[in-house]
DNA sequence: TTTAAATATGAATCTATGGTAATAAATTAA
DNA sequence: TTAATTTATTACCATAGATTCATATTTAAA
């Protein structure tokens, strides 16, 4: 709960009036190993912010494959963002990687905050500003990138979850699978 | 300028007032065929949005291959989010694929209105939430479907773009190369 | 029009990555 | 600790898509 005030508070000053009103729309939860807060087809709109731990968010094709989609630790948002903002049928879970804290806000109450606390509009549009340049530089490697390159700028980005990621969930973020990342890792550390 | 406010109007209601700040911040420019808004390390914080026409925003990599990172036309906004919302330096450029009319708005100027009107926020939060679920489907795309089907999917959600738009650049948004969306073709007009 | 340039298609290799399967290593559970 | 399960590696073959190069076809320019 303080984590996410404490990280509200650096984009705006928060009153204890509000303080108040968002301890109200949040549910706090704790997570086991592999635990799901969000299942597929559930159709639930809900932001999930990291408080602990380290969760990933992915998606399953009818050949049975799994994608990932995104990672997320401490003060990171994780969403699926077709379900939460378009009348598309969801395809994302999402699970947790190790034993996490995680706050969980409907996004209809969301919705009622725009417009009790407009200042909330300001932290949202600035942490959207965040996610969408993410988003982008995520499609540019998808684009441009072999699966080494993808793998170098992976292992440089997000340093803090190598080790918490197993590799076949990274393979599976990469868009290849782990027995490419086993080679290009045979590879890239033989020097 | 008209067509930007009516766009505006669908998420808010504006004041006349409003209406004449918002004209002071937005440069109208006409395109030919081929020419560039933006280029890459320009560092230019701009957002674009499209009056008639299309464009599109791509970048090069270091073998001189050109990907596109995405397509707009009337009504749609084209940046480069990158450069946009973070200190990285920009690689995107964006050019017009027809005459296009364009509406250029300096990002600096956009942080001020924010603070002059407050309702800006939510108009953009809006947008952003498109933005967002709409690149999501993208990441989605390009890790879990074939070229095929991610031709198919094009075709499908960008009928409107597929005529104005050469083939090359759509084997480029792909991902693939046009001899590769060339066999693709084949196979899918063939009966 | 005719010519030149840009775009699209085609076919023949080549290559990075996938698929399958077997083994090894590392976690987890008993 | 040992057994069971999950994850990682390796090898070998298959394949989607890239590369290269040649040739149509379309579009723009003179």
């Amino acid at each position: 709960m303080k984590e996410l005030l404490d990280y509200f508070k650096n984009t705006v000053s928060i009153s204890p009036e509000i303080e108040n009103k968002i301890s109200e729309i949040i549910e706090e939860k704790n997570l086991v190993k592999g635990e799901q807060v969000l299942t597929d087809n559930s159709a639930k709109k809900e932001h999930i912010f990291v408080v602990s731990g380290c969760l990933r968010s992915f998606f399953k094709t009818e050949d049975g494959k799994e994608h990932t989609v995104q990672f997320a630790i401490k003060n990171w948002w994780i969403s699926d963002y077709i379900t939460l903002y378009t009348d598309n049928k969801s395809v994302v879970s999402i699970e947790s990687l190790t034993h996490s804290k995680v706050l969980i806000i409907n996004n209809a109450k969301v919705e009622k905050f725009y417009q009790e606390f407009p200042q909330f509009e300001i932290i949202q549009r600035k942490n959207f500003e965040k996610r969408i340049s993410a988003l982008q530089k995520r499609i540019l490697s998808l684009l441009a990138l072999t699966a080494a390159e993808k793998y170098n700028q992976f292992i440089e980005d997000y340093t803090e979850f190598e080790k918490i990621i197993p590799n076949y969930q990274i393979a599976s973020y990469l868009g290849i699978t782990p027995q490419s990342l086993s080679r290009i890792r045979k590879e890239r550390f033989k020097n």
